[in-house]
Order: C-alpha cells, then sequence, then structure tokens
DNA sequence: GTGGTCTAGACCACG
DNA sequence: GTGGTCTAGACCACC
C-alpha cells in the first residue's frame, strides 16, 4: 500500500492520509478484509507524528470502512461508506467545480477532466 | 444576493460564505463591478459577527476576485482571475468524486451528477 | 498640473493625491506661491469624491507644504517638508528596499533603480 | 528572533510585524525552513493580542514567505518568493525617496543614506 | 456610512 | 502545545 504526503497540500496531513485509503478502497487496490499498515509503522514510513496517522485511522473507523483491533491491526471493513447526506456529498463536489468554472475551464472541458478523474478512481 | 449559512456543513462560516459567493460569480449572478453587500448589513442578514464576513471578503480579495476600497465598500473585482496550482484544482475534486464512489454511485450516475451540478452553475 | 489615480494602487486615494503633489514640489513642478487646483476642480477632474481631495490638501497644509485659505484656493507654502523625525524617513525607505531584495534584486541592482528613481525625481 | 514594536509608528502593528519578519529573511537571520515564534508566545513578548500576530503570519503566508502548519507552527518557506508587481515595488521607494528630497537631503545624501540601510539588509 | 484594526476570551482542530 | 474560528465591542481611517 502506497501513500504519498504533500507538503505543499493545504489539507491537514490526517486528511490526506484518510483521502489517499478511501480512493485506494475506491479503486479496489485495498479489498475488504484486507490489512491496513499498523498505526507506528505507517507514521515512521511517512515521518509524521503516530498520533496523525491515529486520527486518520479513527476518522476511517467512523465512516465504517475500517474496523481497528486493539493489537491487531486495522482491516478494511467494508467498501462502501457509510450514509452521508446529500449535503455532504454535494458540497464539495459544488466548490470543486466551482473552482474549474472559475480557472476558466469550459463546461466541455470541466466534463472532461471529470471523466480522467473518475477513470482513474476504478480503472 | 442571496447567500446561506448552514450550520450543520463542516466548512467554516466564513469559507461558506467565500464559496457561496465564488458560485454566484461563477453563474454570473454577480457581474464584474458590481457591488457586494457592506460587511456590516451582510452579517446582520446572517445574524453572525461582522468580522466573520470581513474575513471572508479578505480571503476572495487576496484571491484577486473581489476589490475591497476602505470606504467605498466592495465590488466584484473579475469573474475570471483565480490563480490555483493543479493540485489545488484536482485534489477537491478527486476527493469529492471518491466520496460519490464510495457512497455506491456507479460511474454514469456519478457523471449525471456532476453534469446536474454543472448546469446549476452557469444557467 | 497632472495627477493620475490608480485603482489598482493599494494606497488609499487621498494618499495618491498626497503622494502625487509631494513629487510635483520635489521635482520643482510645483513652485513655492504657486496656484494649486480648487479641491471641487480637482475631485471633478479626477472623478472622486470631493471629500478625498479635501482630506489630501489637509494633510499637505499639516506638513507645511500648502497654504489654504478660505475662499481663495491653496498654494505651495514651501518647497520644504516639516521636519519628520529620523523613524518617519527611514521606515519607509527600509520597508522598500526590503521588497526589492526579497523579489530578487542584488545590491547593485537596488542601487540602479534607486538611482533612477532619483534622477526621475527631480530632473 | 527579536522584533520590535513601535507606539508612535503609523503603521498598523501587525504591519510592522510583517515588515520585521521579512526584514530578517532579506538579512538572512531567518534561514529557509526554520521555526517562527508561536503565534500566542511573539503575542506575549510584544504585549498584545495573538490575533494581532495571527494577522501577521496570514499576511506572510499569503505572500508565500512563510507555511503556517496547522497545529505545528509556522516555518520560513523561500527567502526569495515574492510576486510584487512593479508598481508594487516602485511606488512605496518612489514616496520614500521623496520625503527624503523634501527633508532637504540632496541627491548625493540620498544615496548615502539608501546604501547605509541597503548595507544594513544584508550584512 | 463604509471598511480596518485591535482587544479579550471561548472553544475547536491538528500534530 | 500548536494554530484556527468566532464573538463582542471599541475606536480609527476613508470616501
Amino acid at each position: 500500500m502506497h501513500i504519498t504526503i504533500d507538503e505543499t497540500d493545504s489539507r491537514p496531513i490526517y486528511q490526506q492520509i484518510v483521502d489517499e485509503i478511501k480512493r485506494l478502497i475506491a479503486r479496489g487496490e485495498l479489498l475488504e478484509q484486507s490489512q491496513l499498515p499498523p498505526v507506528r509503522q505507517l507514521a515512521t514510513d511517512l515521518g509524521i507524528n503516530f498520533n496523525t496517522v491515529a486520527t486518520a485511522y479513527r476518522e476511517l473507523q467512523a465512516e465504517g470502512l475500517i474496523a481497528v483491533r486493539h493489537g491487531a491491526g486495522a482491516i478494511v471493513a467494508s467498501s462502501k461508506a457509510n450514509k452521508k447526506s446529500r449535503l455532504e456529498l454535494r458540497a464539495p463536489l459544488r466548490t470543486a467545480l466551482t473552482q474549474l468554472v472559475l480557472a476558466g475551464h469550459a463546461r466541455s472541458e470541466v466534463m472532461r477532466i471529470v471523466g480522467e478523474e473518475l477513470r482513474a478512481l476504478s480503472p
């Protein structure tokens, strides 16, 4: 399992980890029941604080995507996220699309970019 | 100009205002050179502190979208002046699309939702 | 007497007027005892508020550079500014030079730019 | 890291902090990647409110000179990352030089003062 | 009447 | 322990 942290990314580190793992699950690279790396190991690999990884795992557990077993590591519990409200799904999409439009991209171009990202998500 | 604040939204209030105004600019409802409401008035309308609105306006000014003139209110400076890096444009989109996929939406369904949001963005 | 207001300049409008008139006096284009345009006329010419020009004239009068006679317009009182403290003279210079250095200009290049501006100031 | 606030200075406090830190970066006293003091500590040292320091840090971040990491303090991001327009660089210099000339300094004397300040800027 | 600065203090988010 | 957000209110600067 490969995860990258980008120092220049404005998202907090724990959020980057959450997003990357979700992406791996969505892509099918992390299957249900498969093992996640131990918190301490991932923290060492990424050169970040132990608590930061723990926060990320806690968030993923709260969303029902992984199951953390005390002393036995974490596994992927489900490849389907908990029900999110319409707002939680739409607001981030709306914001992302608005930025693309304000950047000067025509509607057709935005659709092309979305298609590109979608294909990269589930190849 | 109508803006809504959602208490249940996880984004900070000033960010919601920023996003809403960007949306209004992208939609063409706020034209270049048009006046934005005074910070204190918008704050009263939204039932929040005026400093919160001022923070939103400062952010929009830093991005070059509005011009705040001391003593003379704020106007829309440019509807297409956002210099965002590829990362700043793609990362939020990627996260939003991942959420939709994890929510169980098929690729075609995601494209439909995106199209719907895009049409709502530039009617 | 020609003065230009730049909308994109971050300085307040009244300050731009003050700076421009000081520059004209320093250059010798406005000699002692010469007439300044009436407040209302300058405001009309520049397309700005009457009070803004009045504020600029008040500032220049406070510094002893112009004399405002009620109902008789303003004249250049002196081509030498009131004594400013060392801080008032040095701090703006220091800030301006720091910006040039941070912009990547070598010391010699900064001196060249300063020489250029100085020559433009008293030709 | 030593910063001084001058009550008699007309610049707002947060701006004085911004200018002082820029100066320290330009002088090479604050090297890239080095830590800035925590906002609350610097505020206590200067005897001001922490929000005022936070405003200064936010401004420096917006200009790309420092990177503020939520929960992990701020570091110097780049000692030469200022993208200022020609106007933003020249106007303050022009104003500062005009003041020196109006104070009665001959052109040669102004050049001497500028040289003095420049040497103090990068020792 | 417009926005800007600063303070004081509470509570939250991140590492 | 770090920075972020928000509020409340005072006073100032600009048009």
